[in-house]
Parts: C-alpha cells; sequence; structure tokens
DNA sequence: ACAGCTTTGTGAAAGCGTGCACGAGGGCTC
DNA sequence: GAGCCCTCGTGCACGCTTTCACAAAGCTGT
C-alpha cells in the first residue's frame, strides 16, 4: 500500500520548476513534437540542462540515454507526480478589483484549478457575479469548502484583512492558501502558504535599478532577477 | 564619489526580503511605534531574528545594542537602499483582464510604482481607459517610454505573445521587467526580469496538498511552502 | 556483432543561504 | 561611575542547491 504515493522527497527547488517544465512540455505535446532531450527543454525553460536531467531524475528514470525523453510520457509523469490529475477547486476570498481578475482571468479553470466559489465581507459585492461565479457571503465559507471538498484558498483581500482570511479559510477547512494581500500571515502548522505579492516584486526591481544607474561604469553586469532569467537576445 | 551609492553587494535573499520588512516598519512608524528589535521585526516578517539582523547589517550598523533600531531611520535607510526615494512609473503592456486589474489596482501607485502607461495590439482595446489612463498603442511604446522616462514595464499579455512583448519593450529601452504571461522569455543580458506565475504557485501547492493525502499516518507535518511561512496559530 | 555517437543519470565539488552562539557595545539604575 | 542587563553584529558550521564531469546505456550504421 505505500507502493507509488511515497517516493523520495523531492527537493523545493526542483518542485518549484516542475511546472514550468509541464508548461513547455505540454506546448511541444501540443506541436506535435514527440521526443526532447534536457538540453532542448532546459534551453526553453531558461535553465541548465544538468539541473533539468536532476530535476527529473527525482521523478524516476525515465529518460532513453542517446535519446532524450519521450514528451507524452513525460507530461503523464509530471502530472501525476504534482498531483495534477484530478481537478483542485479553489475558493478566492475578496472580491475585489483582484478577487474579480482572478475569477475572470480563465487561466485557472483551464489549468486545472476552477473557481469553486468567491466570497467576501461587503454587502455591495455579495450577489454579483464575477467569473461566471456569484459572490457569497464569507459566513458560508464552510459550506462552500465542505461541499465542494475545496483543499485551496486564495486571499485577495487588502493587507490589513488578510489574517481574519486565513483563519476563516483554515477554519473552514482549507489546507493549502495563496496570499495575494500585501501582508504576512500566520497559520497552523501543517497548512500550506505561499505568497505573491506585486509590490514586492516591483521593489525588488528597482533596487537593481537603481543599482545600475549608481555604478556607471563599463555599462551593465548580469543581474540575477531572481526567479527570472536574462539570456542574450 | 564613489562613497555612497557603491556599497557592498547585498545578497539576492536578502533584497528579496528588504520589502517586507520597509512595509511592516511602515505600518509600525504609523502606528506610532518609533523602536523596533530584531526580534519583534522578525515575528512580524515571519523570520528569524538572525536573519532579520544580518539582512539589515548589509545596510550598515544602524542599530543601537541593547536597544534597538530607530523606525524612523530604519525606514529612511531600506527605502534609500531599494532605490525607493522617488517613484518608479511602469508601463503595463496588455489590456486584458490582468492588464486592467493591474492598471486599477491603485496599490502600485500608493507604493511609488505609477502606472505611466497601458498598450495593447487589440484596436478593441485602444482608446479605452484602464485605472484612469488610456489604453495605447504597442507602437507607441518607445515614445512613451522615453517621454516619461520608463524603466520598468510589466508583461500583461497571454503566453505566446509574451516574448513579443518583451522584445517591445526592451526595444523602447525599459531596463527591468516584471513578467506575468505563462512563458519564460529571453532578454539581452543586462536586463532584469522577474517573474510571477499564478498557475505555477497552485501547482505548487498541489504537489505539497497530494503529498498530504499520499501520506496519512500521523496527520500533517511542517510543510516548507516556498516564501509564505507556517507558525502556530 | 561491433564501433561510434549521443544523451541520460549521478557522484562529487563548489557556492549560497540559514541559524546558532557569543563577543561587543550601549543604555539604565543605584 | 560602576555594574548589570539587553540587543546588535558577526564568525562559523551546517544543509540545501547548483554545476561539473564522466561512466553507463541505448541507438545506428556497417
Amino acid at each position: 500500500m505505500a507502493g507509488q504515493r511515497t517516493r523520495r522527497r523531492i527537493p523545493e527547488a526542483t518542485v518549484a520548476r516542475l511546472p514550468v517544465y509541464l508548461r513547455i512540455l505540454t506546448e511541444q505535446f501540443d506541436d506535435g513534437v514527440t521526443n526532447i532531450s534536457s538540453e532542448e527543454l532546459a534551453e526553453l525553460a531558461g535553465v541548465n540542462a544538468a539541473k533539468v536531467r536532476k530535476d527529473l531524475s527525482y521523478l524516476g528514470s525515465y529518460g532513453t540515454r542517446g535519446v532524450g525523453y519521450d514528451v507524452e510520457f513525460l507530461v503523464y509523469q509530471v502530472q501525476r507526480e504534482l498531483g495534477l490529475t484530478h481537478d483542485w477547486p479553489v475558493v478566492i476570498i475578496g472580491a475585489g478589483n483582484l478577487g474579480q481578475a482572478l475569477a475572470g482571468y480563465g487561466g485557472f479553470g483551464e489549468r486545472g484549478f476552477p473557481v469553486g466559489g468567491v466570497v467576501d465581507v461587503s454587502p455591495s459585492k455579495i450577489g454579483t457575479v464575477v467569473g461566471g461565479v456569484r459572490v457569497r457571503h464569507v459566513d458560508e465559507l464552510s459550506q462552500i469548502v465542505g461541499s465542494k471538498n475545496i483543499s485551496i484558498g486564495v486571499i485577495a483581500t487588502p493587507g490589513p484583512a488578510a489574517q481574519d482570511a486565513a483563519d476563516a479559510l483554515v477554519a473552514a477547512g482549507v489546507t493549502s492558501i495563496l496570499n495575494f494581500a500585501p501582508a504576512v500571515i500566520a497559520v497552523p502548522s501543517g497548512i500550506s502558504v505561499r505568497k505573491v505579492d506585486l509590490a514586492v516584486e516591483l521593489q525588488i526591481l528597482s533596487y537593481y535599478e537603481q543599482r545600475r544607474a549608481g555604478s556607471q561604469q563599463g555599462g551593465l553586469r548580469a543581474v540575477p532577477g531572481g526567479r527570472g532569467r536574462g539570456a542574450s537576445a
């Protein structure tokens, strides 16, 4: 019974790259590409080929030496590893500007994360329809989460409301949270949290931008740029 | 002349945390707090106190032993280091769902990143007003960037258009890019790129969610969760 | 069947970030 | 003004991540 599921732990850095590989592999598959080498995949993902091989080796030995990887098979394996063999409905808390955009985005549903519900506290928002979903009151959160078996919540509230939102999500039974609010939230251990802060990203860019303006000798140096990447055009 | 600007290089991981400290410090200052210890700041930021001290030490020795840090002074120092002493206007490329939300968000302008322009390729978008800015054609990008001295561009296009958008931004003179499109973009060296991919974040959560479902013994274990954080409630 | 070419999978080394632990230094009290 | 207490700043060790380099393995053509 411990056969398939409990495979070796995958390093966090690798887990963060697998979705990128997956998107590229899917695109390649749609383009009719049936086989791909670590070198090609690395090029498309903007990383080192050795890193690709090591990352993929955590899933198993799915490549063929001298040939490369079978795209379709690899897509399936990465999906399985990431738990993307079924949909994960999400609930969005906060129907303001950002919440509406996320609900209306559509890209979520396509990628296996349909919007299972949107809640807010404001009476002016409740009852409106965003992204085909009617906004309901946050008090109904538990009911929504329970009935649709939702385990992922998205916080799209203003910063000061983020902790309350997180508490409400956890109380409702959500075990993973994607936090867009500009605030650090505390959650019980065992709950996964990832944070996306747009202002923070811009401020990081500002740092390198300013640094560049300061050191006026010999033009530009390579810039780390975080999860992004620089390559010569 | 090499005095102020060319201080020691700050590690990337630290640069990514400085904006978080800055937000917390600003909030504390607004609440009338005049002094803060590394311990308190660490608690609020969800990190280790030693890490806070080490991070801040890259800026200089601005703390007072036995006392802590002067909040107002520290706010100023972090702002200066991040280059936030003046505004950085940004140009948004792509006026779809996401682009509109970003332009209308308002949080950008408040934090020193006013929307200096929005461009798109679609005639149906051009001329419409989002976030108080009229959408213009992408061909006018150079003119917009030049006249407003913009150095940061935000890509909010669909994935397939991202590379073209990046090329257009670089050609227009932008040197930092925040990429929201689900695609890896290639840029000349010397251009900073940061990437925010919503689907990727959800897929990472999916991995840990699935892993949890797989190991059904003794409840939940601590989950890395990336840039987010777990703390006992 | 064998030689040669290609590409994977992985040990080992180097690099980077984190966290501990403690010395250094400054304020406060008596 | 001397001693005590508190908190910063940082050297060091540890662990994670990246990168290199190469042996193992498979396909192809003769």
